[in-house]
DNA sequence: GATAAATAAATACGACCGGTCGGTTTTATT
DNA sequence: AATAAAACCGACCGGTCGTATTTATTTATC
């Protein structure tokens, strides 16, 4: 398997575009992401960028799956080192909370940012933000399914229902962080999915008490 | 008091581009709400438009406090005729469904496209968007105060963690509907409200049993 | 009916937008 | 060493943005 430098230098640029759009537009949504900012916010021409995609949709659809990757890697691929149950569960919750905490992302979140900025716009970036949305759902469901399978939450428990609860604590951190007291919001953040699991686990002890 | 009818034509006619306004920023932002776009909408020229503010940022501020009315006249209000407690608490996030799920704006909720649009853009429009919320919080953390001294929730519960909660149900569902399943989204958002509320209070009979 | 204030329109400006183009530099293959 | 391909640049296009100025049209009051 030969490797073309010439390919691979394309791809490495292209990563490092992708990531400062990813960042750029957590600040200013996909929209606002313009190639003149993120050319020199890069250093380089606005051309230079623009010929790695066909269009701006291209662009900011090669964006969102940058940000993918990049929860794929910060926030799931954490908690997938967790034991299967709530304590995964957990550990999911915290890792999204601790990636808003340390501000991996000026804007806070890409994702709440860009899903409120398209959900009213039709489009292939709306039904690609969709798609995400979906998938990220079912693997929430996923967790949620396999605590009750191991006994860690009573089989009562309405999967889809809890799925949506503990994503809410996560949106809403994303969203108050920033024009509110960030401490008490993921405080709250963090206590509300604390004590949702702890409170419908038949072993309590399986997650600490306090705020980690 | 004689009211001189010019003042009252153009406030009238100010208060049809703020509501077009708060319409066009639910969909596209305030940033993408562009003069021509509200003129077109609106039948007007541009600059017929411009002569009511001195600045964009000036129309934007104006235009969130339109939007504050509005929640006020369709949220708040109606939430107020119902009897202090639990069922007022009931009755402010089921009046925030029903906002949603009625298509009163066509991109959901002003606040969440416009609070998500601009929480990492310091200036006016940031902060009059955290006044706003710091508004909005403290008036459902009194409601959930009033509860508590009504004997209908528990002394010991966390005011500001459970409006915090109640708030991210009512979020998480504007922007959730738009890009997923809307019937599923609305009912899970009730569902989380009237569990946690009836889970809490010692007369769970105050409220409905399933969604209403 | 005259007058002055308020409102609206017309027009233009400079900045920036996404996008195009021809040409140069870097890199791999032959 | 020659050739081909990919990456990158600078200049430029038409269009739209917010903004400003200048002119015309309502409308209330004297």
């Amino acid at each position: 398997m030969t490797v073309d430098g010439r390919l691979a230098r394309g791809e490495r640029t292209r990563t490092a575009v992708l990531d400062a759009a990813v960042s750029l537009a957590s600040e200013s949504g996909l929209d606002g992401l313009s190639l003149g900012h993120l050319a020199d916010s890069l250093g380089v021409s606005k051309s230079g960028i623009f010929a790695h995609w066909r269009s701006k949709e291209a662009l900011q659809l090669a964006t969102i799956d940058r940000a993918v990757a990049q929860w794929q890697e910060l926030i799931i691929a954490p908690a997938l080192r967790a034991p299967r149950g709530v304590r995964r569960i957990h550990a999911l919750h915290e890792a999204r909370i601790d990636f808003y905490a340390t501000r991996v992302l000026p804007g806070g979140c890409f994702f709440g940012t860009t899903e409120f900025e398209f959900n009213a716009r039709p489009g292939a970036v709306h039904d690609r933000l969709a798609t995400v949305l979906a998938d990220w759902t079912a693997f929430l469901e996923r967790l949620v399914r396999e605590a009750v399978e191991l006994g860690e939450l009573p089989a009562e428990v309405d999967v889809a229902l809890l799925a949506y609860e503990i994503d809410s604590f996560g949106i809403a951190a994303a969203m108050r962080s920033r024009l509110f007291d960030p401490e008490s919001t993921y405080r709250h953040a963090r206590r509300s999915v604390l004590d949702r699991l702890r409170g419908l686990s038949p072993d309590p002890t399986l997650l600490p008490e306090g705020p980690s």
